[in-house]
DNA sequence: TTCTTTCCGTGACTTTCTCACACAGTGGAT
DNA sequence: ATCCACTGTGTGAGAAAGTCACGGAAAGAA
């Protein structure tokens, strides 16, 4: 499949327009783990996932993360280009969550996109504003949810995502998502654990009861 | 002073679209605490301050608050129009921090605008990326600053707004702004005036040492 | 096997939040 | 002036969450 059954509103660009993108986009493939974007440092272009799966997440001077946006197939990223996201003084680093594969839009040339075509502007406007709210549900999760049912959440979310109820994923890397220390989530298991939720290997959690699970993070 | 003067790109508009304007807005005066907009019930449309000064605040099922963003002179409101900030399924409640003067523009012309003009669209798109920044910078405040810096920085920054050292706020006032609890206020307050860095009286903080505050609104 | 690295478990302590209640200042009513 | 209601502040006790400092177990490499 080619750039153009991936890129939002092609249809809507000029045949000139659609030219310019194809012969300036970069196609590449990285595997998991791979760091495409640190910091406010580099600009290197709007990325457009083709399959696999990217976070987004902020760090903290003291080297803390926070998962701030997930991206899989078909999704576009805009942190990584900080023309067109400006104002950003602070550390948004994305990394690719499993082997992946993208093309890199120059962000100079997606700008210039936007200050052309209604289309992309408004694209890209209901894009942001998409992930205004995202964080506002962050904002509200961190601030007024309790550790339980935000871990509830997560495990839930993420056997969705994985179509697995054996997650594999180290107590750190679900801190590290979660924007906490990897002692509370261990204590947080071993408590669900207690109560029979979920069981508990090295480097796994399987979900036993998805259930109460479900009503812990209702609640 | 004229609509045409506080709102943006007006000179970008045809006569048609800036006629359309001025005829769909309304002008309106507000008392201090008059609550304009609550909760994703109704699209009012959007505000266009011409003075005073309005807050947005984001309330929890709990009742309980935090500031998301202020607004003054020549600001332009976007949280109180649903169409154009789509998928914001949360409370967000406008309140008139002090009286206010604004024109109300009906979200639905705005939205047509926005789909006319690249001039809209693009400043659009500036405003809402620039509020995600915002909200960035919140989200990494209350995750990994603890609450006597941020306390410091939130009396130093009123005491800048309001262009005097001694602010007249209530404990609860500040800890709606800051979305915590009145008596976590309370008991950091104490702190500073057992410091010497505050003096406390009924509704009113003076700030009593600018220079210390500041270092440890930093550290 | 031994060594190293990664991952997990835990106690002790600090910070922040929650709950419950008491009391003090202020501005009316009488 | 006295009483009353309301708002604003003070405080202790306990829970929740984060921090610090370990130790130890599992998995993989040498």
């Amino acid at each position: 499949m080619a750039l153009s059954n991936y890129f939002p509103v092609w249809d809507k660009l000029t045949p000139a327009q659609q030219e310019r993108i194809t012969t300036a986009s970069e196609f590449r493939k990285v595997k998991a783990g791979t760091v495409l974007h640190n910091g406010g440092l580099d600009c290197l272009g709007l990325l457009l996932i083709r399959s696999g799966q990217l976070r987004a997440y902020m760090l903290s001077e003291e080297g803390r993360e926070v998962t701030i946006h997930r991206l899989f197939e078909m999704d576009i990223c805009l942190f990584s280009a900080s023309c067109v996201m400006p104002n950003i003084q602070f550390d948004i680093v994305i990394e690719a969550e499993k082997d992946s594969e993208l093309w890199i839009i120059p962000a100079c040339l997606y700008k210039d996109l936007m200050e052309e075509s209604l289309a992309v502007s408004n694209y890209s406007h209901d894009l942001i504003s998409s992930h205004f709210s995202e964080l506002m549900w962050l904002v509200e999760q961190i601030m007024w949810k309790s550790f339980d049912k935000r871990l509830a959440k997560f495990l839930l979310e993420e056997s969705v995502l994985e179509e697995t109820n054996s997650l594999k994923i180290t107590h750190e890397k679900i801190a590290n998502h979660m924007g906490t220390a990897r002692e509370v989530v261990t204590r947080m298991l071993r408590y669900f654990q207690s109560e029979g939720m979920v069981n508990l290997t090295r480097g796994a959690v399987e979900i036993t009861d998805e259930k109460r699970l479900q009503k812990l993070q209702e609640s």
